[in-house]
This record gives structure tokens, sequence and C-alpha cells, in this order.
DNA sequence: CAAAATTAATCAATCGTTTGATTAATTTGC
DNA sequence: GCAAATTAATCAAACGATTGATTAATTTTG
């Protein structure tokens, strides 16, 4: 069936992305992937052409899920800036931290700048969540909602640095919040929501004038 | 002579520092770093043992020039916990931007978790940035300065994630703030006192009371 | 049976490391 | 003080292991 076939290079991709994000791409040898997969290493080259064609697939095939995702809430005039603000936040820290092995594969490959095209491709992907931001952000201070005075770029390089330095060195922030951020239930049970509540107070209280 | 000696080590430290930050560990080769430093191959096993032995020492050099930066300034009653905070800022961007090609090496490394015994070996290094951090901040709310529903250990997330993503990230952030973030004048004139304005406007309005 | 899928075996290239030899520097013995 | 002995530094070459990739043979499938 075609079906298993689907099902087959799947479950490669699952393996490799997980064993990418752990060792990243130099670290993960196609011999560790196809044993952990457990197809023969040949079928690598079969479906994918090579080790890094098997990396591309796997940023392809989460890139193709992602876009899917993107909303666009920016336009909404129903909403105040704030409101689509906290709306953001909510989903995407919902969203991403779900994810959080793919993101750790993510921003390592953007840290190293070896394979441009990749980083390319992925630049603009990453681009859409960043002026999704922007635009509401910049809303706010248009409307005299948000203080004059706000530097948009970096708020937002706060949003993002804070998820990622979560994401990135779960080991730290265990110990600082006393916590295994890393297990999956403390995740859902305690981070996310914490992380949202932060996350918006922090921003009311450098955004919004009157509170 | 004995001071050549340790120049040539050093020399092949700053060399090895600098390829392992922008290759990765395993995306380093001994060859590419004993070529670049212009030495013979195995002077790399003669002088460290190897590579992992060369990749620790990069480490060890850097931590040892760390620890006599680490300043205790959290125990000076003459100051407020904002003004604190504020000098802990300053300090803080002024020093870590200036190593962001060695911190970017720390990042990635604690992001993949081979290696747990330089994990070990740095947790508590870094730790005491974000203990320096928690207990001024700890402080302020404990004295009634900051207010009470402060989450500390998240707000602290967020002073090293912004400063992490500005680091690692340094193609998105250039697309962001319309300027190369790795060029070193831009860095010097624009990024730094810019994300130290823009550091102590966000934690003064999440944390200070009265304004 | 033909096409596609899968396998074991093998390829050249590169990896980190080790070797034995050579040179330069230092210490020792008289 | 100066040859002899010892140590340290450096080198080219080669090591075995592993890498990603390919081949040719075999099995499965429709």
């Amino acid at each position: 069936m075609d079906k298993d076939k689907i099902d087959k290079k799947d479950h490669i991709l699952d393996v490799a992305e997980k064993i990418f994000a752990e060792q990243g791409y130099d670290g993960a040898s196609t011999r560790s992937i196809s044993g952990e997969a457990g197809v023969n290493m040949a079928m690598l080259n079969y479906y994918f052409g090579s080790k890094e064609g098997l990396f591309i697939a796997v940023f392809e095939r989460k890139i193709s899920s992602f876009r899917t995702l993107i909303q666009n809430i920016g336009n909404d005039d129903s909403k105040s800036a704030w409101a689509k603000l906290e709306w953001c936040i909510d989903s995407y820290v919902e969203r991403i931290m779900s994810n959080s092995c793919f993101q750790k594969l993510v921003n390592r490959e953007l840290s190293l700048n070896k394979r441009s095209d990749l980083t390319e491709k992925l630049t603009p992907i990453l681009m859409t969540n960043v002026l999704e931001f922007k635009k509401i952000i910049q809303e706010g201070v248009d409307k005299g909602l948000f203080y004059e005075d706000t530097d948009v770029e970096l708020a937002i390089t706060t949003i993002f640095g804070t998820k990622n330095y979560i994401i990135n060195s779960p080991h730290m922030v265990s110990l600082m919040l006393g916590y295994d951020v890393t297990n999956e239930a403390i995740m859902e049970t305690q981070l996310k929501p914490r992380l949202k509540i932060y996350m918006k107070r922090l921003l009311k209280s450098y955004l919004v004038k009157q509170q």
C-alpha cells in the first residue's frame, strides 16, 4: 500500500527529527538514525537522497504543518491591540512549547550559519510570527494605547527570547523554577499557564498606558 | 622561553574557540583548527590530550577569566534594589555582548545535553549570575519596592533570554532592527546602548511600584 | 513477470589519534 | 665552561574507526 510507504517515511522523519534535535546535524549519524528507525541505512538515501536531504525533509514537513497554523489576527478591528496581543501570546506559548524538540533544532541551526540555504528558507517562516507581533504592537503604539517610547523590535526579541531560553536551556530553567520543565505533565500544568500569565503581565506593564 | 609556549597555547585556544563557536563541536575538525592556528595537528593532542580536552580547555580559560569579573553588589545596602538592578543590567549587557562568540558556544553546548560533565561544570558558573539577579529582585519584592505578584524566576529568564536571542539569532535580529548586529561598531554604538535602555525600562515597568 | 522496495556488502573520504623521527632547549657531570 | 645527557617541542606519515554514499543482489508487491 501507498499508506505504508508514507507511514514509513513519516516514521523515519520522526526519528530523524528527534535525533537531530538531540545530537545536532553533525553529531547524528545516518547509521544511528536508520538503526533507531529500524530501517536499512540505504533507505535514507533511497527516500531522501542524502543526509542533508533528510535534514531538509524534516524541516519541510514541519514548516508545511506550521503554515496552516499561522493566523492572521492583526487585521481584526473588533479587538483592541492589547486583546490581540494577549491572544497571540497565549496561542504562541501553547503552540511552541509543544514542539520544543523541533524548536531546539531550529534555534541551533540558526546559531550555526552553515547551510545558509536552509537559513534563508527558515527566515521568512519565522519572520511571519515576528511580523505578526510587530504589526499588533505597532498598532497599539499608533493608536495611542501603548507608550510612544516603546521599543517595538526589542519587545519582540523579549517574547521570542524568553521562550527560546526555556526551550534551549531547560536544565538551567529547571534549576531556577524548581521543577523539571522537560517533563510533559509539568510543562502542561505548571509552566505553560505560568508563562502565559507572566508574559502578559510583563508586556502589559511595559506597553499599555492606563492600567 | 615559557612565555612563547603559553602564547602558543593561548593562540590555539583562541582559534579553537572561534571555530568551535562557528561550526560546533562535531562540525569543527582537529585538522581545520590546527590548520587555521598554523600548528601541526599533533600539537593539539600533545598540549590538550584530545579534541575534547581542547574543548574543555577553551571553557576553562574563559571560566577562570569570568570568575574574577563576578561582582557581588547584592549586599550593598547603600543602593536601592532598583539601583542595583540597573547597575547589573548595564554591566551584564556590556560584558556579555562583548563575548558573543563564546556565549554562542555555551548556549549551543547546553542545548545539546551531550558532555554532561561540562554541563555540570558550566551550570554553577552561569547560576551565579542568575542568583545575583534573583537576590536583587527578591530584595526589591521583600522590601515592598517591587510588586508582590512579581514572577522573580521568569523575570530572570527574560533578562537572559532576550540577551541570548540577540546572540544566537543575529540574522533574525538584524532583519528586525534593520542593521547588522554582528558588526562590532554597530554593536557598540547602537545595540548596546539601546538594549540597556530597553531592558531597564522593561523591568522597571514590570517590577517597580511607584513611577 | 516486471517494478518497486529492501537488503548486505562495499566504497572512498574523513575523522581523531598515535607513532617514530628530528630538532631545539635545558640540565647535568666533570 | 663545555661536552654529554636529558627533556621538550615539532613534524610528516600512517593508524584504525567511522562517516555518508553506492552498488548489486534479493525480496516484496501489484
